[in-house]
RNA sequence: GGAAACGUGGCUGAGCGGUUGAAGGCACUGGUUUCGAAAACCAGCAUCGGGGCAACUCGAUCGAGAGUUCAAAUCUCUCCGUUUCCGCCA
């Protein structure tokens, strides 16, 4: 959420950040239920001032007659507040809803478009492997290893539902070892902070399981609710099920006020992910690119407003550290005002080559959000000169599962069909060298 | 699932329906003292919103919401959460 104080005095920027989000906003209305907010609470208050002051002198008044009067006077304005009330209440519901739907205003730097086909891509490494011999995509791969398996998780749980085994997941629990293994050690952060030539603390990452469920309050705080389409819900206890470990790492501080020497605050869940997938009937039904249910390492920091900037590039630092250390081959995308996320102040991408689908595809994006969630959660940080501010706030995700195992599935994989391991993670595969 | 207790400021901990936004302690900040530090002493120290250049001032907030009352941290109800005991369970 946007600070309506800010609205007020830049409202040309945020329309302009509306609109190159294709956001549809009246501002205008806003502004006059804004007005009409403050003057009506303006109202409210003054008489509650009123009664706050005669009842002191109630409370005081030995007079028996005069204080019956005062007692019934101030019934009186009592029932005009009440009334007042109604109408402010009405307002104010207008006005909650409007303010929801601002979106995050995009930084300078995102470039502006429409959709998904105007992202830019600001940088690539790697290079694509070369077979000689035509490469399967992961389904194929998978079936024939017998280490995926679809057929049966349908009858068991659905389209979109898989079976991983075996040496797979021995291999996605490698990952998640290898990358704790990064993420809570100063001086690897060190090393990639010093590569990059960023200007950021080297504070390790405190591994979190969080919550899978989360409460509709606290979803709309992160403002990660809507569209309610693509969540799991259950109704019988009014809770949704987490699209993403940030779901539960962002409010692990709500309503906390930070000391600024504690700064960073850095975590790495650990999560499934579930996903209704609305609207993607027909999309990516093969394999396992895009299914309800997958795990995922996810960043999740609280930095000084100064820092998010390049607290968002370290944090894509160790993403681009990660795949280069399995040796993938990807792209940075810089997402445009039209495709990104709404809270978002700054989306960037990664999108990782897979032979199998001959094309890049998404395995990473990092949000700078700066201060849209932490107003609605409430999440502060008190200055050392004592003045205390909203936090910034970012995410990312470190490890998508199963769109890992498909890039090094697909790039790894050799002429008879098995896959080789990357080196980084045999020794977390008891040495192993080939998945056969 | 059954029973009970409890939710007050960064922490701890008082609080009779009426100058209680909240005693006391700890922590923290500034000052005095010191060569420096500790100790001691003095002072300051919640957040949000409105108005004002400012000093300041008005309102809200004692888990959340609703109610009773001229007046609620204090009484009533609902919800949320925590703790303990019993049951069940990985």
């Amino acid at each position: 959420m946007l600070d309506i104080k800010f609205i007020r005095e830049n409202k040309d920027i945020v329309a302009s950040g509306a609109k190159k989000k294709r956001v549809e906003i009246d501002l205008d209305k806003l502004l006059t239920l804004d007005d009409e907010r403050l003057k009506m609470l303006k109202e409210v208050e003054d008489l509650r001032g009123e009664i706050n002051r005669v009842s002191n002198d109630i409370s005081r008044d030995q007079d028996g007659a005069h204080k019956m009067q005062l007692i019934e006077e101030m019934r009186l304005v009592k029932e005009d507040i009440k009334a007042r009330e109604e109408k402010l209440k009405a307002v104010m519901e207008n006005w909650q809803k409007l303010m929801l739907l601002v979106p995050n205003i995009p930084s300078p730097d995102t470039p502006e478009g429409k959709d998904e086909s105007e992202n830019v891509v600001i940088r690539q490494w790697g290079e694509k492997p070369k077979f000689d011999f035509e490469p399967k995509d992961h389904e194929d791969l998978g079936k024939n290893l017998g280490i995926i398996d679809k057929e049966t998780a349908a009858e068991v749980a659905g389209a979109r539902f898989t079976y991983l085994k075996g040496d797979l997941v021995l291999m996605q629990f490698a990952l998640i070892n290898f990358l704790l293994g990064i993420l809570t050690d100063k001086e690897t952060l060190e090393k990639i902070i010093k590569d990059k030539n960023l200007n950021v603390s080297p504070k390790p990452f405190v591994p979190v399981i969080p919550p899978f469920m989360v409460k509709p309050n606290v979803y709309l705080k992160m403002a990660r609710l809507y569209p309610t389409e693509d969540k799991y819900y259950i109704p019988s206890d009014d809770i949704y099920l987490v699209g993403s470990a940030e779901h539960t790492l962002g409010p692990m501080h709500m309503n906390h006020i930070f000391d600024e020497a504690k700064m960073p605050v850095r975590y790495v869940g650990y999560s499934p992910a579930f996903r209704r997938e609305a609207g993607t009937y027909g999309k990516d039904t093969k394999g396992i690119l895009r299914v309800h249910q997958f795990e995922k390492l996810e960043l999740e920091t609280f930095c000084l407003p100064e820092n998010s900037l390049q607290e968002q590039e370290f944090l894509i630092a160790i993403q681009e550290y990660f795949l280069q250390a399995l040796g993938l081959s990807y792209e940075v995308m810089m997402i445009c005002t039209g495709d990104m996320g709404k809270p978002d102040y700054r989306q960037i991408d990664i999108n990782t080559w897979m032979p199998g689908q001959n094309a890049y595809r998404e395995t990473h994006t990092s949000d700078l959000i700066a201060s849209f969630q932490p107003r609605r959660l409430n999440t502060k940080v008190k200055r050392l000169d004592g003045k205390v501010e909203l936090v910034h706030m970012n995410d990312a995700t470190i490890c998508a599962m199963g769109r890992t195992l498909i890039a090094i599935m697909e790039n790894y994989q050799q002429a008879d069909g098995s896959i080789k391991i990357p080196e980084i993670l045999r020794s977390y595969m008891g040495g192993k060298e080939f998945i056969k």
